[in-house]
DNA sequence: CACGTATATGCTCGTAGGGGTATATAAAAA
DNA sequence: TTTTTATATACCCCTACGAGCATATACGTG
C-alpha cells in the first residue's frame, strides 16, 4: 500500500477523509457516523496514518484523528496535467459533480450512471 | 471496477492516461513506450474505455486511443473539499482545536478543559 | 488464397488487501 | 480492585484483479 492513489481508492477511506474535513474525530465517532465496525475503522486509520493522510493525538483512552492533507497534493498534482482538457468546456458538468459520496459502507455497490 | 478512483489506482493505467495527454496513441505505441505486454495494454485500455476515460477510433487494424478526461472530474471534484487545507491549513487547524470535544457521553457531564 | 500484423479476449494462477471475530492494551469509572 | 470504555492488532477467510500465455478476430499485403 504505497501510493496515495491506492489510499484513496478505498471508499471507506475516502469517507473517513471527508468526515475529517469538518473537524477532527475520535475512532468511535467515525465508527458510528460511517456505520463501520471498530476494527475496520482502526485499520483504515492505520493505513491513512502510515501514508501521512491523518495524524492522531491522544485524549485519554481516545484518539482524535485529524486531516493532514499534504499527501493529497500528490493526487492533485497528477491530476493537473488533465485540467486543460476539461477547462475548455465544463459548464453543465459541474452541477452534477457536486454529489459527495456518502458511504453506503460495505464497498461493492457504486452507482455510476450510464 | 467501478469508481474512477479504482481506475487511477493502477500505475500502468495512470501511465497510459499520462501518455495520452500528449496525443492519441495506438495500442502498439503504448505497448512499446511503456514496455508492457500487448495483452496487458489491451486489458487496461478496456477498463479505461468502459469507465469512459478513453475512447478509440478504428484505423485499419489499429485502434487509436485518445483521452476522454471528463471522468477524471469526479476525482477532481472529490479532491476539491481538501484544497482549502493546503492553501490555508494553519488557520484551519486552529479552528479545529477550538471545535473539538464531542460527547459520546459516558454519562454526560464533564467537559474537557484545555 | 496464404501470411504477417494489430488488437482483443479467455483462462489460470498468484497475491494483496478488506472484513470479521477474538483478543490485547490502556485508561477511566465504580 | 474490578469493571467498563476506547482503540489497536492478530489471525483467518475470501474475493478482486493484474500478469502471462495462448488463442481468436480482423485487416492488409503478397
Amino acid at each position: 500500500m504505497q501510493s496515495a492513489f491506492d489510499i484513496i481508492a478505498e471508499p471507506n477511506r475516502r469517507a473517513i477523509l471527508s468526515l475529517l474535513v469538518s473537524s477532527q474525530q475520535s475512532v468511535g465517532q467515525i465508527e458510528r457516523q460511517l456505520r463501520m465496525s471498530q476494527p475496520a475503522v482502526s485499520k483504515h486509520l492505520r493505513v491513512l496514518r502510515d501514508a501521512g493522510f491523518v495524524e492522531s493525538i491522544v485524549d485519554a483512552q481516545r484518539r482524535l484523528y485529524r486531516l493532514k492533507p499534504e499527501s493529497l497534493q500528490e493526487v492533485d498534482a497528477w491530476l493537473a496535467q488533465f485540467r486543460r482538457f476539461w477547462s475548455a468546456h465544463v459548464d453543465a458538468l459541474e452541477r452534477h459533480l457536486d454529489r459527495m459520496d456518502q458511504p453506503t459502507p460495505t464497498k461493492g455497490k457504486k452507482r455510476r450512471r450510464r
